[in-house]
DNA sequence: TTGTAGGCGTTATCAC
DNA sequence: GTGATAACGCCTACAA
């Protein structure tokens, strides 16, 4: 039951202007007189006219869009929902739109990245999960293919734009704040070596527990990234023959399990403090609830618009990279 | 770097055809000879032809794009990054993509729906988490935008399109796994009245306590979703005088909850049996594994976006709508 | 079966 | 400061 569309040419009639006039109204305001500028926008109210986005595109061959693949599993594990929030947001307010699309396999991956960026869906892409040795990156720059990534290269560093969180901040932080509540025995629990973040996770764990002068023997646990596993290798160090008081670990899920692997004592209280990563609405809600190290999402998704917009506008300026500082939530 | 855009034009120079028997190659290949539509499709693939879309949406007034509004905290909880990866899935299949977007406010959240619809941004949206007395469908079907409910409604059930998974078959389904593993004193655990997905899961529970000759007293608990909340409950539960030996909760995060409550016996066994609602992720990592009724998101989002291109192609009819059945996944 | 002509709604260019 | 003209790339009549 849609009215007939308006266009800007009903808005020029109404108002008594060219069509010209009436876009210059909406995109170049100084270039026209405000006493014509008033008579324009109130044809526009009139009419509720709205800018038709395709045509507009076509015109400036450009979508304002920005691609994101959607994989399942995610790699962002329960961080994906908020970070897409959060970079939906900041997109709009840029005036650009987030799309989604997925590719089951590697070869259909690159595909679609293809697809997208010469039928003019997307104008580019925001990468997360970004693996040591992530082929990706490259093969973007080698297409001219403007993107983002969300999480920074071990390789390469400076080709191309990123923005991340500083994980060896955060774990450090989390060492800091034991520390101050007189823990000694703090192990580490988290991802074996190889993932990037988590070996920055670990190496602020380290870096700080050296800097209060305390021993890492026995103290560092690593497993794949789930609650069953994390409290198996929780209990394994807590049988040690100096036990950790507390545990640092790399995410919420590590964080879970190990309060399950520590089980409670008689008055039903943890046995060993735990700390998180990520912040995860479960956090909050665990008994009691779990204090965690919160990835500042929405400054995140800030800077990756902002970078993503600025690579477009000029994309032979040099690649700028963002690394943002996490802030640990204490809850006890 | 991209190179000069190649169009439909140059096909057709290289093709020695026009850039009608291009585009009836690409959209309507029974109108063509064999022998063009070979000589035709070679020059796409030299020229890696890709048909601008922009173009294409302008002339044919639609975007080929679903909207959807990504708040936060979503309604969906965990479910939401595998439904949408599932709903991106189904979309691409049809020729369409998902479009994310916010919107703080209810006001600003319908001028949102109506900005997209006006600038030919999205064709229509899948909506989540509809209330008992949701304005927006009636809002819709007002102004005669094509939509598709994920949920059902609860009132003015047939005026337009949804689809559902069938919470009471899923319960009901848990009941029977408990009973036919000897358990009969069988608790349920999930929200309070009023949100409709969780009034039919309890129904179900309740229908099949009764179908087995079960009773109902002190067995019902119901609390905010969320671990902390759902422990208490279960402990509560637990401390009656004929207390639960199985639980049936209304989602995973109940479930977990229940099983924080519970306890673990000597040999660290959970001290009653849990089946969740959703089957995250997290449900097969607990040790021991969650037993959980999963919601068939892939076909959920395939029937989305099958009833939302009807729609679209035919306004005027009917709306229709597919209530699916969620599947127990056993764990012990 | 194939080709020609025109327009979808917008913005850039260049006169006035 | 404002307006006429053209073009973005595609599809849909209609004509051949």
């Amino acid at each position: 039951m849609a009215r007939p569309t308006v266009t800007i040419a009903d808005v020029a009639v109404l108002a008594g202007v060219s069509r010209q006039t009436v876009s210059n109204v909406l995109n170049a305001p100084q270039r026209v007189t405000p006493a014509t500028t008033v008579r324009v926008q109130s044809a526009i109210q009139k009419l509720e006219y709205r800018p038709n986005r395709s045509a507009r595109n076509l015109r400036v061959r450009a979508s304002h869009t920005i691609g994101f693949r959607i994989n399942s599993p995610g790699g962002l594990g329960d961080l994906l929902d908020r970070f897409l929030h959060a970079l939906a947001n900041s997109a709009q307010a840029a005036g650009y739109h987030v799309l989604l699309f997925t590719s089951a396999d590697p070869q259909t991956e690159f595909a679609a990245y293809d697809d997208l960026v010469q039928t003019g869906t997307v104008d580019g892409f925001v990468l997360t999960d970004i693996g040591i040795a992530d082929p990706r990156p490259a093969w973007f720059v080698r297409r001219g293919i403007p993107f983002v990534c969300f999480g920074q290269p071990r390789r390469n560093r400076g080709e191309y734009a990123w923005v991340d969180v500083d994980g060896d901040h955060g774990t450090a932080q989390a060492v800091d704040y034991l520390v101050s509540r007189g823990h000694r025995r703090i192990a580490y629990l988290g991802w074996p070596p190889g993932t990037g973040y988590g070996d920055d996770r670990q190496a602020g764990w380290r870096r700080a527990m050296r800097r209060h002068g305390l021993s890492l023997t026995g103290m560092a646990g690593t497993c794949p990234q789930d609650a069953g596993s994390a409290a198996a290798t929780a209990r394994r160090l807590l049988a040690g023959k100096t036990p950790p008081t507390a545990f640092v670990c790399g995410s919420d899920t590590f964080a879970i399990g190990a309060r399950f692997g520590c089980g409670a004592d008689a008055a039903g209280q943890p046995r060993a403090t735990v700390v998180g990563f990520d912040d995860s609405p479960a956090a909050a809600f665990l008994t009691p609830p779990l204090s965690s190290v919160r990835q500042p999402l929405p400054a995140v998704a800030d800077h990756i618009v902002d970078l993503f917009v600025r690579r477009i506008a000029d994309p032979g300026a040099r690649p700028e990279s963002v690394l943002l500082r996490p802030e640990l939530v204490p809850r006890d």
